[in-house]
DNA sequence: TGTACATCAGTGAACGCGCGTTCACTGATGTAC
DNA sequence: TGTACATCAGTGAACGCGCGTTCACTGATGTAC
């Protein structure tokens, strides 16, 4: 079972990818090693010659996962002017779409929670995806006539509106009510970001 | 070992009360019945007697941790005009004192990610909370000039964003960085809400 | 008033289970000769 | 070119542990007589 030397790393690469997916959709504790290592085609005890620990996994899927939504979001805003590409940006993160599939989407709102009870490894890799993330919705805001700092300002704000809007609508039992709360918070939202 | 009558219903509700602030503190997974029944001075094998399964505790839990939460919320404004009463709910909400007391504080940003995983009894009971404190939110916005539908609209909005600024704040390493956050929130919430 | 019994909230040992982690082993393939 | 060996990503059994849950038991006190 000698493999060339990109092989391992591929294979490191994978299990990242399904662990930014899974603890996404399930939670840091809903998710096994075990039941990871499946999800990526291999038995749990090679866990360990990839990832030190669960913790230390955990760790990286947290950026991973801000990398493979932030690329989700670039790729479907690319090459629009800012004003279409933040309301597109705005919608996309408050959709009924994000909403199902947490596995994709923004990873703040489904782990915010919990990487407040974690270790500074892990908080530090979600600072660094969030401080990211406010710094794209600034970039989209600054054209629009903010100078720098006010744009940062706002996009912090707006930011959190999309958070606290999108943790209700996963929570809340009924999906029409759900769907209302992102209705609301995206015609709220795009308005004060001056794209309605 | 005989008691009063009401001597069990005072030992559930003691219960109840760890639990409703050891779930905002740890999460509902990061609380064993064990534990839980320590803190409540009694051992595990009793709990049983109390509630079904750990499940029906947690669902019940959350409406008691928004209850709790109200109270002091309540006693804090209590007789203040309107105006006044919302500044203070919404300092209160977005404090570095509510940031760093998740067990007393509102069960909304500590404990949303997990409740979208759980099952129906639990969200049914976390909507019920949330919607009453937006509706005690309306309820202050209504005497400011807002007629009641855009009271609703309006205090949904302005949670949503003190539900994501709480959410971020606790996530963050840097306890200057959160503090910036929060305090950041606190003016523009006021302000959206004309109670600046 | 005094005694025997019934009650039942709470105790603590025990269970089966899934978890994170360890480790001796496998076996396909690159390398040395 | 052909053969023997070294490598090492991945395997799967095993571990110790804490969890939720069960259950036979305890013993202080209310009640019946």
């Amino acid at each position: 079972m000698r493999y060339d030397s990109s092989h391992k790393d591929q294979t490191r690469d994978r299990i990242l990818g399904e662990a930014a997916a899974a603890i996404r959709q399930h939670g840091t504790r809903g998710v096994s090693v075990a039941q990871l290592m499946a999800n990526a085609g291999l038995t749990h005890g090679g866990f360990y010659a990839h990832f030190g620990s669960k913790d230390e996994l955990v760790a990286e899927a947290i950026l991973r996962a801000f990398d493979d939504s932030r690329a989700l979001s670039i790729s479907r805003i690319e090459g629009k002017p800012p004003a279409e590409g933040l309301a597109m940006l705005i919608d996309g993160y408050l959709s009924d779409r994000a909403r199902d599939m947490p596995e994709r989407a923004c990873p703040i709102p489904s782990l915010a929670g919990e990487v407040a009870r974690m270790g500074p490894r892990a908080r530090e890799r979600f600072e660094e995806g969030l401080t990211r993330l406010r710094g794209r919705i600034a970039g989209l805001l600054v054209p629009l006539g903010h100078d720098a700092a006010a744009a940062e300002g706002l996009a912090g704000s707006l930011l959190a509106e999309m958070i606290g809007a999108m943790t209700v609508a996963r929570a809340l039992p009924d999906a029409a009510a759900s769907s209302a709360v992102l209705a609301d918070a995206r015609a709220r939202v795009k308005a004060r970001a001056g794209v309605a």
